[in-house]
RNA sequence: CGGGGUAUAGUGUAAUGGCAGCACGAGUCCUUUGGGAGGAUUUAGUCCCAGUUCGAGUCUGGGUACCCCGACCA
């Protein structure tokens, strides 16, 4: 992509209404547009990452053997009351109305769509277990919405859902989500740990969130480096030391970037759906659902990797893996950076090409800013050498490397 | 929803109740090119509705929007 015509113009100055780092770098790099509080667009190069992101756990959904669907948004208020959610949902629905007066809610989770779904397909013990999963935008009607992308009133979520004959085959799945759920953290670049969780209006018994670290996070955990015990310093208080093999914790700010839950039997007893067993009876078919919200998975990455310059994206979702720079309007610079553009992205290689007529500064400030790991620059200095300069954004020097041996990976 | 705060050009900021200014951006022209370049020139603004006043960006009342703390959450 040639910079010239990307739909982007980072900004000089952070927003003043911004506190958090990942909103001030996210608008400052015009990742993102504010429309209202706590509903954001992405701009191509946010959602580029998006995209990257959403990739990542839509192969792990898959390797649980989960199943990509797509389910409305539009769910009417009776399904809703089946299970008596329409009042008592926290945060609130947005309601709307049709032009017959029927009403519906916007889906902030799809308990009661897949649950309807599932009563109407399943009925023997022979379809489960079973795993849906959709990525769709959620609309929570919050009391307010914070921190840039952390809190908001439409966010893109992955929403997972499990269906079994027993708790216990239940319970090995959800063990399986949960190693899925750290590999994705851990493919983003980031490390969380589990905690167990109160399950809130969505109900179980059991549920546990991920705490994603990030110095500037809001929650407050601790952790046991020995034996991996994690717990959210609201729900446990003040300890000292490790509950299950008492050694040091330590105190960690964090984020909440994941939650599973172990239904049981609540929504399909509620919603009657039901499977015979191998022995003949009609059982409730035991739930599990499992949430990740892609947007503040995304702030959570730049509240973990930036710098006082800006962003630091990891290969692995960054919108681009390398941002070439000429520096210099001199027909030789133009000429050479090119045609390493194009060689580029004939090995496919995603490039972005800063071709703008930007003086040498304000290009390697965008650079820093937009955070793309790798950085490529061509100006009259190499190519009196034959070669291109190349520098990773998260090290502090750069290195000549001979233009017919240039290899980005 | 309770508490606190803010609102001036696309962005960031000035202006005792007295001509709305500056910087960046954007447009045109010339020069410049290794860490947000220089000159010339152009462009664009007081959140909304009332009130006080000779005169309101500024004071008063009401509204709206946005931000922060609380609560809850992905």
């Amino acid at each position: 992509m040639r910079q010239s015509r990307l739909f982007s113009k980072t900004k000089k100055e952070f927003p003043k209404n911004a506190e958090t780092v990942s909103h001030k770098y996210l608008v400052r790099g015009d990742f993102i547009d504010q429309l209202s509080a706590g509903i954001y667009s992405f701009l191509p190069l946010g959602f580029r990452v998006y995209k990257k992101i959403e990739n990542i756990i839509r192969e792990e959904m898959n390797n649980l053997g989960g199943q990509e669907l797509f389910l409305p948004t539009l769910i009417p208020k009776k399904l809703w009351e089946e299970t008596g959610r329409w009042k008592t949902i926290d945060p609130p629905l947005f309601e709307v109305k049709d032009r017959h007066k029927k009403e519906y809610g916007l889906g902030s989770t799809h308990e009661e769509v897949i649950t309807d779904l599932i009563r109407k397909r399943i009925s023997s013990y022979q379809d489960l277990p079973l795993a849906l999963y959709q990525i769709q935008n959620k609309f929570r009607n919050e009391m307010r919405a914070t921190g840039g992308l952390l809190r908001v009133r439409e966010f893109l979520m992955k929403d997972l859902y499990s269906f079994h004959s027993s708790e216990k085959d239940l319970m090995e799945f959800y063990e399986k989500v949960k190693s899925a759920y750290l590999k994705i953290f851990k493919r983003c670049g980031l490390k969380a740990i589990v905690v167990e969780a109160d399950s809130g209006t969505i109900g179980g018994k059991i549920s546990h969130e991920f705490m994603v670290l990030a110095e500037t996070g809001e929650d407050k955990v601790l952790i046991c480096f020995s034996c991996g015990f994690g717990a959210n310093i609201e729900k446990v208080g003040e300890l000292k030391e490790c509950p299950k093999c008492q050694s040091p914790l330590e105190k960690k700010n964090a984020i909440e970037s994941g939650h599973i839950f172990n239904l049981g039997i609540k929504y399909s007893r509620d919603m009657k759906a039901n499977f015979r067993d191998k022995d003949g009876k009609e059982k409730p078919i035991v739930m599990g659902c499992y949430g990740i919200g892609l947007g503040r998975l995304m702030a959570a990455i730049v509240e973990a990797h930036h710098d006082e310059k800006g962003i630091i994206w990891l290969k692995s979702i960054a919108p681009y893996s390398a941002h070439l720079l000429d520096l210099g309007n001199d027909k030789k610079i133009k000429t050479e950076a090119q045609e390493i553009y194009k060689n580029l992205e004939e090995k496919e290689v995603e490039v972005l090409y800063d071709d703008r007529d930007k003086s040498p500064g304000e290009k390697f400030a965008d650079a820093d800013l937009i955070g793309i790991p790798i950085r490529l620059v061509v100006s009259e200095k190499t190519l009196k050498k034959g070669c291109v300069e190349v520098k990773k954004r998260d090290e502090e020097k750069a290195e000549l490397v001979k233009i017919n041996k240039l290899n980005v990976q």
